[in-house]
DNA sequence: AATGAATGAGTTTTCATTCAT
DNA sequence: TATGAATGAAAACTCATTCAT
């Protein structure tokens, strides 16, 4: 049987590999390194025997790599189902750090994408294989946040002038510093709600650029 | 003996510790993941015993901790002292990413430094434990660029308005952005030539702020 | 899989276990201290992989203890069924004697269970905690030759007056001195022929004491 | 410079030398087992440089098994001289009793003596070999209580047609057997306090023999 | 298709011993 | 003579992967 790419649409993709999916998604939530994530682990938190996993995917990293894009598939559909019929780009912004906010284990998700596309190892150089070869192509920030940004642009929110990629990135960037404060909280002195304010001013004023 | 805790003035650091502490810089520069790097191919590297490594640390972990904080050390000493002398915003800016710019090594180690502070390996953990008893203490990121925003408020060209803190996260994030669209520059569709401008503008807009 | 605890019954212990028993046992009847047993030795006598051990056991320690608990088992059990239908104690001794001369590795074996029991090592502490909780609980000499006894006293072969623990460790003392004559033979200048007598009879002294 | 073989006389041998003695017997006496022993523990209790130790031994196996040397010989020498002025074989053998429920120190080093003539580890085998080469020579139990049985003899308290090889066994045994109890009152159920009386009756029976 | 027992390559770490000073 | 920094051989243990059932 052909192994799991990762590129299957979600109603292909079989029960026991959801199982997978799943558990790696809890293991990251509940703060185990990607590094650290062990075969055993997800196997058993899936419910299903080890060797099982090996049917459907080749490694490890495999398996982590591709639960990683079903993960971010399914995220940035919802981020346009969601953001897209807002008609304000403070509304949108905003929406997103509510979400942020609402259970850690979303932002511990995303920062261990983050780490996940900056870090070298096996499991990361898959990921970005994975993304190369995938739909969201070599322009995922822009898959995620790309419709919601050119519906700004529409609206006479955003400086046209900027090239899109700056923008997105102008977006990501805050939002990862917002997380990158929350989670070292313990190391810097900040207090958090103090932050979200300036950051989505920023964000704002990144975007209207010269307008 | 007494173990290495990462917190001695250089002059006191014994020779041995200073060629481990190269060894890792450099398999950090090559692109060795943190969390790949065996003990062998640092004392190899170092050129010394196996075991010489544990007369100066207690683990692995502590190897790489230790290396990180002297690194990071150095860069704060050579950001001080190169940037504090000139007497515009716009050219010390410019001279952090000529820096950057400069060779690949340095944004390779910056970037597993911002990936040792996000993941939650027991390497980072530790990193995080020296940062807090080290006298760059709880606000690291005003230890590296604390100094120049001052002087920019005392110039007039930084709103005195925003609170410290985040005025450093801006610049932070910005330069940090940069690096990660640099480093995933095979993952997206971006010129890095024209991001440079606007990523300085941005951070100069942010820093200006009412003004 | 639930690791092996050394409480198993004998029909429930998977047949690679018993085959690392019985290495164990062999190595230590060859005369390899308990302290200078390898993993490997183990594993290599048994015919299994070393990875295979940690499936059943979480450290070398347990191993070797699991394996004395079930010698000591077995040993136990063979007394009882063989010596308690016999109808005479000076019989029963002399076979206690005859089985012990019978083959080295007998006495080796039982030698190095009184080294288990009498030094400090990780595995000696591990044996003693085993023996708590086991059914053989804080009783272990009177559970190895306790019925024997009693049987004597029935006969009124015994002194019914002396303490029943007294009585067990006169022969376990006994026995034990028999041994270690025997294996420092070497080192002590005496015929063993002669001894095995005078400790028979030295034992019989001691057991009829007023009587 | 002739390395140290542990047959010098008392008064040769070199102070640091008998720092190293002393440090092992504290090490001993505070329950850590013998194969457990560092050097670099020995040396640091002495108070001497690691280097040093072996500027005298060539082994940490030589350091210790002379130093056991040392102990017996130190051990027989009290006894000889305490033991021999006495008139009457019961005060010899309470007074004996009385040194050994003195201190646990005493207890645990003899415990390990007999521990070092059982075991099979480098160790233990470099005690015998000394222990055969030494002018306690092939007959160790005689050493240690020969001169007493001989006077018991004299005296008339003791069989003179038994072997003495046998009476000085029948000692060294039941000693054994009391501080077996005594070491193992964690392990078995047994009131020490009444074991004594019925240890010290049955040595003074086993010496009595047929009188 | 599903399983989990079996495996051994690979890693960290310890510590007796050496040797230049 | 005394030292302790340097060493590397040796050992325990982990865990991804295989494969017979």
């Amino acid at each position: 049987m052909g192994k799991i790419t990762g590129m299957e649409p979600v109603s292909e993709i079989p029960p026991k590999v959801l199982l997978l999916y799943n558990a790696v998604k809890q293991l990251i939530g509940e703060g185990v390194d990607v590094n650290d994530i062990r075969v055993l682990s997800i196997t058993e938190r899936a419910g299903i025997g080890k060797g099982t996993a090996y049917e459907y995917f080749d490694s490890k990293e495999e398996i982590i790599a591709c639960a990683f894009l079903y993960y971010v598939n399914g995220l940035a559909e919802r981020i346009n189902t969601t953001l897209l019929p807002m008609n304000n780009l403070r509304e949108q912004i905003n929406y997103l750090f509510d979400e942020l906010d609402k259970d850690s284990e979303k932002k511990y998700c995303f920062m261990r994408f983050v780490h996940g596309a900056t870090d070298h190892s096996k499991f990361s150089q898959l990921v970005r294989e994975k993304l190369m070869e995938s739909d969201m192509g070599r322009e995922f920030p822009e898959y995620l946040f790309g419709a919601v940004i050119r519906q700004g642009v529409e609206r006479g929110e955003i400086d046209s002038s900027i090239p899109a990629s700056y923008l997105i990135y102008a977006v990501f960037c805050k939002v990862l510093t917002y997380m990158m404060c929350i989670g070292m909280e313990d190391l810097v002195r900040m207090e958090v709600g103090g932050l979200r304010p300036l950051i989505v001013e920023g964000i704002l004023r990144d975007l209207k650029g010269g307008l």
